[in-house]
DNA sequence: GATGAATGAGGATTCATTCAT
DNA sequence: TATGAATGAATCCTCATTCAT
């Protein structure tokens, strides 16, 4: 689970400007696993190789951990979509598609995906953070993926589709993915996560298209 | 946390029917808002209107408590449901729209639909109880949807489509409202969740239906 | 130390009425001991022959038992003497005489006494405790011998000297009996507090008394 | 806490004389501000401006430089006046005077009369310390102002009284002004301590004075 | 059955101390 | 010499669990 590009004998000090992302990482594979209240600090910090008191020189609390632990990447990841999406120049069918695969790429199938379960698990526990992420997650990839539906559609790719329900549409089986690995599968696409989702990706074009209506 | 030395569905040993629900239901409610672990027994005892001590007359310890939360009405609820679709006398279509309106109606609705958020958070730290919500749960819910969908397209009202992915397609908005109301709301339906359900209702069965495959 | 009246063998339990005071003499002994922030809690409750929890039964936190110490007892003495002095019907001469000696005897050769060390040695880090401490004991304890001084002055007993002053020459000897029981021996009083207050009464009396000014 | 395996008094091992003032100078500051238990070296060492590693080239442990905050400057400091009370020319009332005046400049008035409070809150968990500062400080003291009582006496300056009672009461109210500083104001010196100081030299000479017994 | 006082193992947090640089 | 990252023992506090009443 930890990606060690380091010596296995390297000495352990020193890393200051590592540490914090080393340690999110350790805290979301755990915080994911066992939700935040069940996590005991200790074994984050063994799992990042470093002692229980280390933590604290980079976090105040365990609820600042939680914290770090959310933002971390989450931003950049979406500003990085964000511009891509932007700067696209292909047809809106090849943004969205490219979109999907690589929100599967780039989160969904890494351990950030733990991210969204651990929101859903913790969102009440953590009103805050709740809605940082709903502003900053939610809100945002929901307006992005309106303007590659409405751009499809002013250009004639797609249908004149209710907007919000098809986003609920397109999300809700990213977010079945994620559930199917970090908790229960309600889905049958467990097995083969990226068939299902270049299933879906299928089905959601064709469900959008304006073309061979009859299917 | 998860040292689960008997079976889910053995017999408890002692007062099962004694049992009081209002334990349960006061334990389901603070389970799904603080998770698992974050929730105190003195709160789910003050919660029910008893005593610390009295909980443990009822459950020998927290984990047997979290069980039992999980088997409340779930099972009896779900044959109930199998019971009314086996005895259905009217259409396939009329048979889903009804079932997703029941479930609705009898679970979605209710504080019930807590028990897929708390499976959700706590699936990793129980397994067997994981194993059991599965098998109970979700394997009977989707055969219990599959046997629709295939006497609908059995006779003729709908369209050959692949089961599986269709009963994704039907299952996966129902969880989304459910996360809509017991943690964050990633997708549109949270302001009028019963409208929701009946658009979705709406575009599930166009999406079966044979007739008017041009829309 | 711990005064056990009760039997030896006694259940521990049912005790809800006289633990308090159990437990804030049992701290008592061991802030004046050891200060407060180097006293562990374990070390009261084992002092107290109750377990660490225990003592959260009664009181919110280490802090909250410091305040619980300092006010325990001390309001309720000091009304009492307060009520005495009032009450008093002898010569002003007499009733110096008696409270100092009553001081002696209910509070300096006390553990009570050591309240008045813990204070001075919290008393930074504890500014409302403070606040309370010097209201209540130093402010009353002060206007208690005021009342006796004028007293003694309005019905020619004393000489008219400066009030204030007087005061400060009276208590700061009880003081240093205290800081020699509890602290350093500053004073040469420690060998024998008794026969040291009683010179020092004999010497403030003489220093007061109008009559054979001369000696 | 006090297991302290080096006599007080013993030779520094190392670096004695480059050892930095300001590092005992602010640890007496936290010190007498918090107590030992509740300082922390990290304050103390930010406090002197330099790093907490650095504490470590010049003390061994926290309790050695609680030691070498005693020990600072108060043995040079009582030296001092020794010889000049030895070698003081003038009356006995003009030395006793003299010194209480120089006490008050050199140390009642200064950050070194916290070092009166600390021994009073931590002489119980330094007994071997508490010794060393009884032979150098208390006793030392009290010799002095033994030699100028006795000078006095001899010289007919002053009545024959019981000298250790005088000293106890010449020196309480230093106490209490010490305290006033630093903790509790038990009298009424707080607010101006140098004429409460001159009141009491005053009232001392006064009381020790052979003339003009009837006042 | 019901209660709630008592327990003590467990975990978050602090901070004196070390040591590689 | 000086630094400050790292350590882990120590301690406050919580809470599941027990049991006398």
């Amino acid at each position: 689970m930890s990606n060690s590009s380091e010596p296995v004998g390297a000495p352990r000090r020193r890393r200051k400007e590592a540490r914090p992302s080393e340690l999110t990482a350790a805290a979301l594979a755990l915080f994911v696993e066992k939700g935040f209240a069940a996590t005991r600090l200790e074994d984050v910090a063994a799992h990042a190789g470093v002692s229980k008191g280390t933590l604290y020189l980079y976090f105040d609390s365990k609820e600042a951990l939680f914290k770090a632990v959310i933002e971390e990447g989450i931003v950049a990841r979406f500003v990085a979509a964000g511009e891509q999406a932007a700067a696209f120049d292909g047809t809106a069918t090849d943004l969205l598609q490219h979109l999907l695969l690589a929100w599967w790429e780039q989160i969904g199938s890494t351990p950030l995906a733990g991210v969204a379960k651990l929101m859903i698990s913790e969102s009440r526990n953590f009103p805050e953070v709740t809605r940082y992420y709903h502003d900053k997650v939610i809100v945002r990839g929901r307006a992005l993926m309106r303007s590659v539906l409405e751009r499809g559609i002013a250009n004639g790719e797609f249908r004149a589709v209710d907007i919000d329900s098809a986003i609920d549409v397109i999300f809700s089986p990213l977010l079945m993915l994620v559930l199917s690995r970090f908790s229960l599968a309600f889905c049958s696409g467990s097995d083969d996560p990226k068939s299902f989702l270049k299933k879906h990706i299928d089905l959601v074009l064709r469900g959008l298209s304006k073309e061979e209506a009859g299917r």
